[in-house]
DNA sequence: CGCATGACGGCAA
DNA sequence: CTTGCCGCCATGC
């Protein structure tokens, strides 16, 4: 993985607005490879704990938080969320909270 | 180099 | 809406 594409990935995530959510997919994209999603989870995954990103705002496709329903970090980003503004009734976010669709 | 894993995505049933 | 399967790719062993 080249740092040009880290970079990208922070920049983006680091630029989607409060109340607002994008894909894993979305920001693969967006950094110039359609086919990372996973790769964006793989970075996200190894964030530094110092890190200012706003991960939380980062979801999967189906509008879902991907963390298990009742695990810590789902709780925690869901958290986030709400308190953002982004409704996220059992993880699901509003498709119109959607930055780039 | 081969194999398994994962904060993913899309499609079929 | 729920499951399952398969494609995709970076990593680690």
């Amino acid at each position: 993985m080249n740092d040009e594409f880290k970079q990208k990935v922070y920049t983006l995530i680091g630029a989607i607005p409060e109340g607002n959510v994008a894909t894993y997919g979305q920001i693969a994209k967006l950094a110039g490879a359609p086919r990372h999603a996973r790769a964006v989870g793989y970075l996200l995954k190894h964030l530094p704990n110092d890190s200012s990103l706003p991960w939380h705002r980062v979801i999967n496709s189906q509008g879902k938080i991907s963390f298990p329903v009742d695990s810590d970090k789902f709780n925690s980003q869901a958290l986030k969320l709400k308190a953002e503004g982004v409704v996220s009734l059992n993880g699901r976010v509003s498709l119109k909270k959607y930055l780039w669709n």
